[in-house]
DNA sequence: AGACTTAGTGTCAAATGTACATAAGTAATT
DNA sequence: AATTACTTATGTACATTTGACACTAAGTCT
Protein backbone atom coordinates (compact mmCIF):
# COMPACT_ATOMS: atom_id res chain seq x y z
CA UNK A 1 0.00 0.00 0.00
CA UNK A 2 1.22 3.30 -0.50
CA UNK A 3 0.41 6.54 1.34
CA UNK A 4 -0.20 8.92 -1.67
CA UNK A 5 -3.97 9.88 -2.01
CA UNK A 6 -5.56 7.73 -5.13
CA UNK A 7 -8.16 9.20 -7.27
CA UNK A 8 -11.26 6.92 -7.01
CA UNK A 9 -12.88 7.09 -10.37
CA UNK A 10 -9.25 7.05 -12.53
CA UNK A 11 -7.38 3.81 -13.19
CA UNK A 12 -4.57 2.62 -15.67
CA UNK A 13 -4.68 -0.69 -17.61
CA UNK A 14 -1.21 -1.95 -19.36
CA UNK A 15 -1.33 -3.90 -22.20
CA UNK A 16 2.08 -5.67 -22.48
CA UNK A 17 3.03 -7.04 -25.54
CA UNK A 18 6.09 -9.14 -25.15
CA UNK A 19 7.93 -10.85 -28.59
CA UNK A 20 10.12 -14.14 -27.63
CA UNK A 21 11.40 -14.24 -30.60
CA UNK A 22 8.25 -16.38 -32.29
CA UNK A 23 5.29 -15.54 -30.67
CA UNK A 24 3.37 -12.54 -29.31
CA UNK A 25 2.68 -12.62 -25.62
CA UNK A 26 0.81 -10.34 -23.16
CA UNK A 27 2.07 -10.43 -19.32
CA UNK A 28 -0.98 -11.08 -16.55
CA UNK A 29 -0.94 -10.97 -13.42
CA UNK A 30 -2.59 -12.57 -10.51
CA UNK A 31 -3.48 -10.95 -7.65
CA UNK A 32 -3.22 -11.88 -3.80
CA UNK A 33 -6.27 -12.44 -2.61
CA UNK A 34 -6.92 -12.59 0.80
CA UNK A 35 -9.66 -15.34 0.83
CA UNK A 36 -11.73 -15.53 -2.48
CA UNK A 37 -10.45 -18.25 -4.56
CA UNK A 38 -10.97 -18.56 -8.52
CA UNK A 39 -9.67 -15.17 -8.65
CA UNK A 40 -9.12 -14.35 -12.52
CA UNK A 41 -6.00 -12.97 -13.83
CA UNK A 42 -6.08 -9.68 -15.07
CA UNK A 43 -3.10 -7.09 -16.91
CA UNK A 44 -1.53 -4.37 -14.93
CA UNK A 45 -3.55 -1.64 -13.42
CA UNK A 46 -4.74 0.38 -10.59
CA UNK A 47 -5.61 3.45 -9.41
CA UNK A 48 -4.30 7.04 -10.46
CA UNK A 49 -2.60 9.16 -7.95
CA UNK A 50 -4.57 12.13 -6.98
CA UNK A 51 -1.91 14.23 -8.42
CA UNK A 52 -0.19 12.30 -11.14
CA UNK A 53 0.02 12.95 -14.74
CA UNK A 54 -1.79 9.84 -16.85
CA UNK A 55 1.22 8.75 -18.60
CA UNK A 56 3.64 8.88 -15.09
CA UNK A 57 0.99 6.65 -13.43
CA UNK A 58 1.04 3.99 -16.54
CA UNK A 59 5.00 4.22 -16.19
CA UNK A 60 4.70 3.80 -12.21
CA UNK A 61 1.91 1.08 -12.15
CA UNK A 62 4.07 -0.78 -14.23
CA UNK A 63 6.98 -0.73 -12.12
CA UNK A 64 5.00 -1.57 -9.28
CA UNK A 65 3.00 -4.50 -10.23
CA UNK A 66 5.64 -6.38 -13.02
CA UNK A 67 9.49 -4.48 -12.07
CA UNK A 68 9.35 -3.34 -15.85
CA UNK A 69 11.06 -0.06 -16.46
CA UNK A 70 11.90 2.42 -19.01
CA UNK A 71 9.79 0.74 -22.15
CA UNK A 72 7.60 2.29 -24.58
CA UNK A 73 4.02 3.15 -23.78
CA UNK A 74 1.51 4.98 -25.26
CA UNK A 75 -1.97 5.44 -24.85
CA UNK A 76 -4.67 3.61 -26.79
CA UNK A 77 -8.21 4.03 -25.32
CA UNK A 78 -10.01 4.84 -22.69
CA UNK A 79 -12.51 2.75 -21.70
CA UNK A 80 -15.63 4.02 -19.21
CA UNK A 81 -18.54 1.83 -19.76
CA UNK A 82 -20.67 2.25 -16.41
CA UNK A 83 -20.62 -1.83 -15.60
CA UNK A 84 -16.93 -2.73 -16.80
CA UNK A 85 -17.18 -3.59 -12.54
CA UNK A 86 -19.54 -6.01 -12.25
CA UNK A 87 -17.94 -9.62 -11.86
CA UNK A 88 -19.16 -10.97 -8.43
CA UNK A 89 -15.26 -11.75 -7.64
CA UNK A 90 -13.96 -8.80 -9.23
CA UNK A 91 -16.27 -6.90 -6.72
CA UNK A 92 -15.49 -8.41 -3.99
CA UNK A 93 -11.56 -8.29 -4.56
CA UNK A 94 -11.96 -4.49 -4.80
CA UNK A 95 -13.74 -4.41 -1.47
CA UNK A 96 -10.31 -5.93 0.07
CA UNK A 97 -8.06 -3.52 -1.48
CA UNK A 98 -9.94 -0.05 -2.47
CA UNK A 99 -11.12 2.65 0.10
CA UNK A 100 -13.54 2.97 -1.92
CA UNK A 101 -14.75 -0.12 -4.04
CA UNK A 102 -18.13 0.84 -5.20
CA UNK A 103 -16.87 4.30 -6.91
CA UNK A 104 -17.15 4.11 -10.96
CA UNK A 105 -14.14 4.04 -12.30
CA UNK A 106 -12.98 4.67 -15.77
CA UNK A 107 -9.54 3.28 -17.15
CA UNK A 108 -7.47 5.12 -19.13
CA UNK A 109 -5.56 1.63 -21.19
CA UNK A 110 -1.92 1.75 -22.48
CA UNK A 111 -0.01 -0.34 -24.58
CA UNK A 112 3.68 -1.34 -24.21
CA UNK A 113 6.22 -3.23 -26.47
CA UNK A 114 9.15 -4.86 -24.98
CA UNK A 115 11.20 -7.94 -26.31
CA UNK A 116 10.01 -10.54 -23.85
CA UNK A 117 13.18 -12.36 -23.20
CA UNK A 118 15.14 -9.71 -22.09
CA UNK A 119 13.02 -8.07 -19.28
CA UNK A 120 13.07 -10.05 -15.41
CA UNK A 121 9.69 -9.82 -14.37
CA UNK A 122 9.27 -9.37 -10.97
CA UNK A 123 5.47 -9.24 -9.07
CA UNK A 124 4.95 -7.05 -6.69
CA UNK A 125 2.23 -4.26 -4.85
CA UNK A 126 -0.81 -6.62 -5.35
CA UNK A 127 0.58 -8.87 -8.05
CA UNK A 128 1.15 -12.51 -6.31
CA UNK A 129 2.47 -13.67 -9.67
CA UNK A 130 3.52 -11.88 -13.32
CA UNK A 131 3.89 -14.17 -16.74
CA UNK A 132 3.64 -14.15 -20.16
CA UNK A 133 1.09 -15.96 -21.86
CA UNK A 134 0.72 -16.45 -25.86
CA UNK A 135 -1.89 -13.92 -27.01
CA UNK A 136 -3.86 -16.76 -28.68
CA UNK A 137 -4.16 -18.34 -25.11
CA UNK A 138 -5.58 -15.46 -22.66
CA UNK A 139 -7.94 -17.06 -20.79
CA UNK A 140 -10.69 -15.01 -19.35
CA UNK A 141 -9.69 -12.23 -17.21
CA UNK A 142 -11.12 -9.94 -14.53
CA UNK A 143 -13.16 -6.80 -15.38
CA UNK A 144 -13.30 -5.99 -18.99
CA UNK A 145 -9.77 -7.16 -19.34
CA UNK A 146 -10.58 -9.49 -22.19
CA UNK A 147 -11.95 -6.06 -24.19
CA UNK A 148 -8.94 -4.20 -23.75
CA UNK A 149 -7.06 -6.54 -25.13
CA UNK A 150 -8.76 -6.90 -28.36
CA UNK A 151 -8.88 -3.69 -28.56
CA UNK A 152 -4.86 -2.93 -28.03
CA UNK A 153 -4.47 -5.57 -30.75
CA UNK A 154 -6.61 -4.21 -33.05
CA UNK A 155 -4.92 -1.23 -32.37
CA UNK A 156 -1.11 -2.26 -32.77
CA UNK A 157 -1.93 -4.27 -35.90
CA UNK A 158 -3.27 -1.13 -37.11
CA UNK A 159 -0.31 0.71 -36.41
CA UNK A 160 3.07 -1.56 -37.52
CA UNK A 161 1.88 -0.97 -40.93
CA UNK A 162 2.05 3.06 -40.73
CA UNK A 163 4.57 3.30 -37.97
CA UNK A 164 8.18 1.25 -37.00
CA UNK A 165 7.38 0.23 -34.07
CA UNK A 166 8.59 -2.89 -34.43
CA UNK A 167 11.71 -2.19 -33.57
CA UNK A 168 10.22 -2.05 -29.35
CA UNK A 169 10.03 -5.64 -29.37
CA UNK A 170 13.69 -5.94 -30.33
CA UNK A 171 17.05 -5.86 -28.59
CA UNK A 172 19.32 -3.15 -30.04
CA UNK A 173 21.09 -4.94 -32.15
CA UNK A 174 18.94 -7.61 -34.27
CA UNK A 175 18.88 -9.62 -37.31
CA UNK A 176 16.17 -8.90 -40.50
CA UNK A 177 15.03 -12.21 -39.57
CA UNK A 178 13.60 -11.33 -36.22
CA UNK A 179 12.32 -8.41 -37.45
CA UNK A 180 10.12 -10.09 -39.93
CA UNK A 181 8.89 -12.58 -37.61
CA UNK A 182 7.59 -9.75 -35.58
CA UNK A 183 5.68 -8.34 -38.39
CA UNK A 184 4.32 -12.20 -39.09
CA UNK A 185 3.79 -12.69 -35.69
CA UNK A 186 1.69 -9.54 -34.80
CA UNK A 187 -0.48 -9.50 -38.74
CA UNK A 188 -0.86 -13.13 -38.17
CA UNK A 189 0.54 -13.50 -42.22
CA UNK A 190 3.52 -15.20 -43.90
CA UNK A 191 5.80 -12.90 -45.77
CA UNK A 192 8.24 -13.14 -48.50
CA UNK A 193 12.00 -12.63 -47.42
CA UNK A 194 13.44 -10.90 -50.36
CA UNK A 195 10.69 -8.73 -50.75
CA UNK A 196 9.92 -8.00 -47.16
CA UNK A 197 14.38 -7.10 -46.67
CA UNK A 198 13.86 -4.76 -49.88
CA UNK A 199 10.72 -3.12 -48.31
CA UNK A 200 12.41 -2.55 -45.02
CA UNK A 201 16.26 -1.52 -46.58
CA UNK A 202 14.77 1.01 -48.43
CA UNK A 203 13.20 3.07 -45.36
CA UNK A 204 16.57 3.83 -44.31
CA UNK A 205 16.34 4.14 -41.23
CA UNK A 206 18.44 0.72 -40.41
CA UNK A 207 21.77 0.78 -40.21
CA UNK A 208 24.28 -2.60 -40.77
CA UNK A 209 26.26 -2.95 -37.48
CA UNK A 210 29.54 -5.18 -38.02
CA UNK A 211 28.48 -8.15 -36.03
CA UNK A 212 27.04 -11.18 -37.25
CA UNK A 213 25.32 -13.90 -35.49
CA UNK A 214 28.23 -16.30 -33.82
CA UNK A 215 28.08 -19.74 -32.92
CA UNK A 216 24.88 -20.21 -35.14
CA UNK A 217 25.13 -23.62 -37.24
CA UNK A 218 23.99 -22.16 -40.60
CA UNK A 219 25.49 -18.78 -42.22
CA UNK A 220 25.55 -16.02 -39.85
CA UNK A 221 23.11 -13.29 -40.22
CA UNK A 222 23.97 -9.79 -40.37
CA UNK A 223 23.17 -7.38 -37.17
CA UNK A 224 20.95 -4.53 -38.28
CA UNK A 225 20.38 -1.60 -35.77
CA UNK A 226 17.34 0.80 -35.43
CA UNK A 227 18.61 4.38 -36.02
CA UNK A 228 15.60 6.87 -34.73
CA UNK A 229 17.40 9.94 -35.83
CA UNK A 230 17.08 9.00 -39.79
CA UNK A 231 13.51 7.80 -39.03
CA UNK A 232 12.69 11.13 -37.93
CA UNK A 233 13.48 12.68 -41.11
CA UNK A 234 12.01 9.95 -43.13
CA UNK A 235 8.77 10.80 -44.63
CA UNK A 236 5.87 9.32 -43.01
CA UNK A 237 4.53 7.98 -46.34
CA UNK A 238 7.66 6.27 -47.08
CA UNK A 239 7.20 4.10 -44.52
CA UNK A 240 3.67 2.66 -45.19
CA UNK A 241 4.11 -1.25 -45.44
CA UNK A 242 1.35 -2.56 -47.94
CA UNK A 243 -0.11 -6.30 -47.76
CA UNK B 1 -28.33 22.11 -14.60
CA UNK B 2 -29.52 18.66 -14.37
CA UNK B 3 -30.69 16.65 -11.87
CA UNK B 4 -27.89 13.63 -12.53
CA UNK B 5 -25.14 13.23 -10.41
CA UNK B 6 -22.05 13.90 -11.44
CA UNK B 7 -18.58 12.37 -11.39
CA UNK B 8 -16.19 14.81 -10.23
CA UNK B 9 -13.52 13.69 -11.58
CA UNK B 10 -13.82 12.54 -15.52
CA UNK B 11 -15.62 15.21 -18.15
CA UNK B 12 -15.62 14.58 -21.75
CA UNK B 13 -14.49 17.13 -24.64
CA UNK B 14 -15.53 17.14 -27.99
CA UNK B 15 -13.28 18.62 -31.18
CA UNK B 16 -15.91 19.38 -33.56
CA UNK B 17 -14.70 19.54 -37.12
CA UNK B 18 -16.65 21.10 -39.68
CA UNK B 19 -16.37 21.47 -43.36
CA UNK B 20 -17.93 24.43 -45.30
CA UNK B 21 -16.80 23.59 -48.84
CA UNK B 22 -13.44 25.26 -48.71
CA UNK B 23 -11.70 25.51 -45.29
CA UNK B 24 -11.90 23.43 -42.33
CA UNK B 25 -13.26 24.76 -39.00
CA UNK B 26 -14.18 24.13 -35.45
CA UNK B 27 -16.64 24.85 -33.14
CA UNK B 28 -16.12 26.58 -29.91
CA UNK B 29 -18.37 27.84 -27.38
CA UNK B 30 -18.66 31.11 -25.30
CA UNK B 31 -19.54 30.54 -21.93
CA UNK B 32 -22.14 31.83 -19.82
CA UNK B 33 -19.89 33.87 -16.82
CA UNK B 34 -20.90 35.58 -14.14
CA UNK B 35 -19.18 38.23 -13.39
CA UNK B 36 -16.14 36.87 -15.07
CA UNK B 37 -14.87 39.09 -17.83
CA UNK B 38 -12.55 37.89 -20.61
CA UNK B 39 -13.25 34.61 -20.50
CA UNK B 40 -12.02 32.28 -23.19
CA UNK B 41 -13.91 30.54 -25.79
CA UNK B 42 -13.59 26.81 -24.90
CA UNK B 43 -14.45 23.13 -26.85
CA UNK B 44 -17.71 21.65 -25.63
CA UNK B 45 -17.00 19.80 -23.00
CA UNK B 46 -18.39 19.05 -19.70
CA UNK B 47 -18.55 16.30 -16.85
CA UNK B 48 -20.19 12.88 -17.02
CA UNK B 49 -22.79 11.36 -15.11
CA UNK B 50 -22.28 8.92 -12.42
CA UNK B 51 -23.41 5.87 -14.47
CA UNK B 52 -23.30 7.21 -17.92
CA UNK B 53 -20.74 5.67 -20.90
CA UNK B 54 -18.58 7.84 -21.85
CA UNK B 55 -19.72 7.68 -25.97
CA UNK B 56 -23.10 8.69 -24.69
CA UNK B 57 -21.38 11.42 -22.29
CA UNK B 58 -19.85 12.66 -25.34
CA UNK B 59 -23.41 12.75 -27.75
CA UNK B 60 -25.07 14.24 -24.39
CA UNK B 61 -22.59 16.82 -23.89
CA UNK B 62 -22.69 18.06 -27.47
CA UNK B 63 -26.58 18.16 -27.82
CA UNK B 64 -26.74 20.47 -24.75
CA UNK B 65 -24.27 22.85 -25.80
CA UNK B 66 -25.02 22.66 -29.37
CA UNK B 67 -28.21 21.06 -30.12
CA UNK B 68 -26.09 18.77 -32.74
CA UNK B 69 -27.05 15.38 -32.47
CA UNK B 70 -26.34 11.73 -34.52
CA UNK B 71 -23.22 12.94 -36.07
CA UNK B 72 -19.49 11.22 -35.64
CA UNK B 73 -18.02 10.90 -33.04
CA UNK B 74 -14.85 9.02 -32.04
CA UNK B 75 -12.71 9.12 -28.81
CA UNK B 76 -9.40 9.72 -29.68
CA UNK B 77 -7.01 10.67 -26.50
CA UNK B 78 -7.46 11.59 -22.78
CA UNK B 79 -5.86 14.07 -20.99
CA UNK B 80 -5.04 14.08 -17.56
CA UNK B 81 -1.76 16.91 -16.67
CA UNK B 82 -2.50 17.46 -13.06
CA UNK B 83 -2.52 20.88 -13.76
CA UNK B 84 -4.59 21.05 -17.38
CA UNK B 85 -7.01 23.04 -15.29
CA UNK B 86 -4.31 25.99 -13.57
CA UNK B 87 -5.64 29.11 -15.59
CA UNK B 88 -7.57 31.86 -12.96
CA UNK B 89 -10.21 32.33 -15.50
CA UNK B 90 -10.87 28.94 -15.86
CA UNK B 91 -10.63 28.27 -11.86
CA UNK B 92 -13.44 31.08 -11.25
CA UNK B 93 -15.31 29.78 -13.78
CA UNK B 94 -15.74 26.38 -12.62
CA UNK B 95 -16.24 27.86 -9.37
CA UNK B 96 -19.88 29.04 -10.28
CA UNK B 97 -21.08 25.83 -12.33
CA UNK B 98 -19.31 22.92 -10.55
CA UNK B 99 -20.43 21.36 -7.09
CA UNK B 100 -17.01 20.54 -6.25
CA UNK B 101 -14.76 23.03 -8.45
CA UNK B 102 -11.33 21.95 -6.90
CA UNK B 103 -11.21 18.01 -8.08
CA UNK B 104 -8.88 16.82 -10.49
CA UNK B 105 -10.55 16.51 -13.96
CA UNK B 106 -9.18 13.69 -16.12
CA UNK B 107 -10.66 14.46 -19.19
CA UNK B 108 -11.13 12.10 -22.32
CA UNK B 109 -11.45 13.92 -26.14
CA UNK B 110 -13.64 12.90 -29.03
CA UNK B 111 -13.29 14.31 -32.17
CA UNK B 112 -16.47 14.39 -34.69
CA UNK B 113 -16.99 15.67 -38.27
CA UNK B 114 -19.63 17.02 -39.62
CA UNK B 115 -20.88 19.43 -42.50
CA UNK B 116 -21.11 22.61 -41.12
CA UNK B 117 -23.57 24.25 -43.31
CA UNK B 118 -26.15 21.62 -42.48
CA UNK B 119 -26.72 21.78 -39.50
CA UNK B 120 -28.12 24.18 -36.87
CA UNK B 121 -25.99 25.10 -34.11
CA UNK B 122 -27.69 26.21 -30.90
CA UNK B 123 -25.94 26.94 -27.80
CA UNK B 124 -27.93 26.06 -24.55
CA UNK B 125 -27.39 24.65 -21.40
CA UNK B 126 -23.78 27.06 -19.83
CA UNK B 127 -23.11 27.64 -23.47
CA UNK B 128 -24.13 31.35 -24.39
CA UNK B 129 -22.92 30.94 -27.51
CA UNK B 130 -21.95 28.31 -30.59
CA UNK B 131 -19.92 29.36 -33.33
CA UNK B 132 -17.45 27.93 -36.10
CA UNK B 133 -13.92 29.17 -36.48
CA UNK B 134 -11.71 28.05 -39.12
CA UNK B 135 -8.46 26.35 -37.98
CA UNK B 136 -6.05 28.30 -38.48
CA UNK B 137 -7.24 31.25 -36.70
CA UNK B 138 -8.05 28.92 -32.79
CA UNK B 139 -7.90 32.06 -30.21
CA UNK B 140 -6.19 31.20 -26.85
CA UNK B 141 -8.78 28.71 -25.34
CA UNK B 142 -9.84 27.87 -21.83
CA UNK B 143 -7.96 24.73 -19.91
CA UNK B 144 -5.90 22.69 -22.41
CA UNK B 145 -8.33 22.93 -24.98
CA UNK B 146 -5.28 24.62 -27.26
CA UNK B 147 -3.56 21.35 -26.88
CA UNK B 148 -6.72 19.25 -27.57
CA UNK B 149 -7.18 20.51 -30.77
CA UNK B 150 -3.87 20.21 -31.89
CA UNK B 151 -3.93 16.59 -30.93
CA UNK B 152 -6.88 15.97 -32.56
CA UNK B 153 -6.45 17.90 -35.93
CA UNK B 154 -2.81 15.82 -36.00
CA UNK B 155 -4.63 12.85 -35.46
CA UNK B 156 -7.15 13.46 -37.99
CA UNK B 157 -4.37 14.15 -40.63
CA UNK B 158 -2.64 10.92 -39.69
CA UNK B 159 -6.03 8.64 -40.28
CA UNK B 160 -7.38 10.48 -43.34
CA UNK B 161 -4.93 8.99 -45.09
CA UNK B 162 -5.94 5.19 -44.45
CA UNK B 163 -9.64 5.56 -43.24
CA UNK B 164 -12.56 7.08 -46.05
CA UNK B 165 -13.78 9.91 -42.92
CA UNK B 166 -13.58 12.52 -45.50
CA UNK B 167 -17.37 11.35 -46.38
CA UNK B 168 -18.86 12.35 -43.25
CA UNK B 169 -17.85 15.92 -43.81
CA UNK B 170 -20.01 15.89 -46.75
CA UNK B 171 -23.43 15.77 -47.71
CA UNK B 172 -25.00 12.75 -48.53
CA UNK B 173 -24.33 13.63 -52.68
CA UNK B 174 -21.60 15.18 -53.67
CA UNK B 175 -18.89 15.88 -56.00
CA UNK B 176 -15.43 14.54 -56.83
CA UNK B 177 -14.17 18.31 -56.34
CA UNK B 178 -16.08 18.51 -52.74
CA UNK B 179 -14.03 15.84 -51.62
CA UNK B 180 -10.86 16.68 -53.03
CA UNK B 181 -11.17 20.13 -51.24
CA UNK B 182 -11.54 17.78 -47.96
CA UNK B 183 -8.49 16.47 -48.46
CA UNK B 184 -6.62 19.36 -49.73
CA UNK B 185 -8.15 21.43 -46.60
CA UNK B 186 -7.30 18.77 -44.15
CA UNK B 187 -3.69 17.76 -45.44
CA UNK B 188 -2.83 21.00 -46.26
CA UNK B 189 -2.00 20.23 -49.83
CA UNK B 190 -2.72 20.98 -53.40
CA UNK B 191 -3.55 17.19 -55.42
CA UNK B 192 -3.63 16.76 -59.03
CA UNK B 193 -7.71 16.45 -59.95
CA UNK B 194 -7.05 13.52 -62.73
CA UNK B 195 -4.51 11.63 -60.02
CA UNK B 196 -7.30 12.29 -57.42
CA UNK B 197 -10.33 11.13 -59.06
CA UNK B 198 -8.37 7.93 -60.32
CA UNK B 199 -7.32 6.82 -56.92
CA UNK B 200 -10.54 7.45 -55.40
CA UNK B 201 -12.49 5.41 -58.22
CA UNK B 202 -10.34 2.96 -58.16
CA UNK B 203 -11.63 2.09 -54.50
CA UNK B 204 -15.00 1.51 -55.59
CA UNK B 205 -17.01 3.02 -52.83
CA UNK B 206 -17.88 5.69 -54.58
CA UNK B 207 -21.03 5.32 -56.54
CA UNK B 208 -22.18 7.69 -59.46
CA UNK B 209 -25.88 9.17 -58.75
CA UNK B 210 -27.86 9.58 -62.58
CA UNK B 211 -28.06 14.04 -60.91
CA UNK B 212 -26.01 16.39 -62.09
CA UNK B 213 -25.45 20.10 -60.20
CA UNK B 214 -27.68 22.64 -62.16
CA UNK B 215 -27.62 25.93 -62.13
CA UNK B 216 -24.08 26.19 -62.20
CA UNK B 217 -22.70 28.65 -64.58
CA UNK B 218 -20.26 25.70 -66.21
CA UNK B 219 -20.39 22.39 -67.13
CA UNK B 220 -22.19 20.65 -64.42
CA UNK B 221 -21.05 18.06 -61.69
CA UNK B 222 -21.75 14.32 -61.47
CA UNK B 223 -22.37 13.56 -58.03
CA UNK B 224 -21.86 10.78 -56.29
CA UNK B 225 -22.56 8.40 -53.08
CA UNK B 226 -20.41 7.40 -50.56
CA UNK B 227 -20.91 3.53 -50.03
CA UNK B 228 -20.29 2.31 -46.58
CA UNK B 229 -21.45 -1.33 -47.50
CA UNK B 230 -19.20 -1.75 -50.43
CA UNK B 231 -16.46 -0.03 -48.15
CA UNK B 232 -17.00 -2.65 -45.62
CA UNK B 233 -15.76 -5.29 -48.30
CA UNK B 234 -12.59 -3.32 -49.35
CA UNK B 235 -9.56 -4.35 -48.04
CA UNK B 236 -8.02 -1.88 -45.54
CA UNK B 237 -4.87 -1.53 -47.99
CA UNK B 238 -6.95 -1.09 -51.29
CA UNK B 239 -7.33 2.59 -49.61
CA UNK B 240 -4.16 3.94 -48.48
CA UNK B 241 -4.22 7.33 -49.99
CA UNK B 242 -0.03 7.77 -50.42
CA UNK B 243 1.01 11.44 -50.74
C1' DA C 1 34.30 -34.47 -46.50
C1' DG C 2 29.64 -34.30 -46.57
C1' DA C 3 25.15 -33.12 -44.61
C1' DC C 4 22.41 -29.69 -42.72
C1' DT C 5 20.54 -25.22 -41.86
C1' DT C 6 19.46 -20.44 -42.46
C1' DA C 7 21.27 -15.99 -44.73
C1' DG C 8 21.55 -13.44 -48.63
C1' DT C 9 20.81 -12.12 -53.47
C1' DG C 10 18.46 -10.78 -58.75
C1' DT C 11 15.10 -10.63 -62.41
C1' DC C 12 11.03 -10.08 -64.81
C1' DA C 13 6.23 -8.89 -65.36
C1' DA C 14 2.36 -6.46 -63.47
C1' DA C 15 0.50 -2.74 -60.96
C1' DT C 16 0.74 1.77 -59.43
C1' DG C 17 2.08 6.63 -59.20
C1' DT C 18 3.25 11.05 -61.45
C1' DA C 19 3.14 14.67 -64.60
C1' DC C 20 0.75 16.98 -67.81
C1' DA C 21 -3.10 19.36 -71.86
C1' DT C 22 -7.36 19.48 -74.18
C1' DA C 23 -12.30 19.00 -75.13
C1' DA C 24 -17.08 19.37 -73.21
C1' DG C 25 -21.15 21.46 -70.88
C1' DT C 26 -23.50 25.25 -68.80
C1' DA C 27 -24.91 30.31 -67.70
C1' DA C 28 -24.01 34.97 -68.51
C1' DT C 29 -22.87 38.55 -71.74
C1' DT C 30 -22.88 40.74 -76.12
C1' DA D 1 -26.96 33.56 -82.06
C1' DA D 2 -22.32 33.81 -81.04
C1' DT D 3 -18.83 34.57 -77.68
C1' DT D 4 -16.90 34.40 -73.16
C1' DA D 5 -15.98 32.56 -68.70
C1' DC D 6 -15.74 28.88 -65.90
C1' DT D 7 -15.29 24.21 -64.15
C1' DT D 8 -15.73 19.21 -65.23
C1' DA D 9 -13.99 15.25 -67.34
C1' DT D 10 -10.75 12.43 -69.60
C1' DG D 11 -5.94 9.72 -71.49
C1' DT D 12 -1.19 8.73 -72.18
C1' DA D 13 3.66 8.00 -71.54
C1' DC D 14 7.19 7.30 -68.23
C1' DA D 15 9.13 6.09 -63.83
C1' DT D 16 8.64 3.58 -59.67
C1' DT D 17 7.08 -0.06 -56.81
C1' DT D 18 5.39 -4.53 -55.95
C1' DG D 19 5.06 -9.55 -56.09
C1' DA D 20 6.44 -14.03 -57.44
C1' DC D 21 10.00 -16.96 -57.56
C1' DA D 22 15.12 -20.35 -56.89
C1' DC D 23 19.76 -20.68 -56.15
C1' DT D 24 24.39 -19.84 -53.83
C1' DA D 25 27.01 -18.72 -49.43
C1' DA D 26 28.63 -19.43 -44.76
C1' DG D 27 28.73 -21.53 -40.88
C1' DT D 28 28.15 -26.02 -37.45
C1' DC D 29 27.74 -30.89 -36.71
C1' DT D 30 28.99 -35.68 -37.51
Amino acid sequence: MNTYRLNPNVSVDCVIFGFDGEKLNILLIDRKAQGILGQSPAIPGDLIRESEDLDRAAERILRELTGLEKIFLEQFHSFGKPDRISKNKDIEWLKTVRAEPDARVITVAYYSLIRSDSYEIAASSFAKRAYWKPIDQIPELSFDHNEIIDEALKNLKFRIKYQPIGFELLPEKFTMRQLQRIYEAILGIKLDKRNFRRKILKMKFLIPSNEKQIGVPHKPAQFYTFDKHIYNEVKESDFYFKL
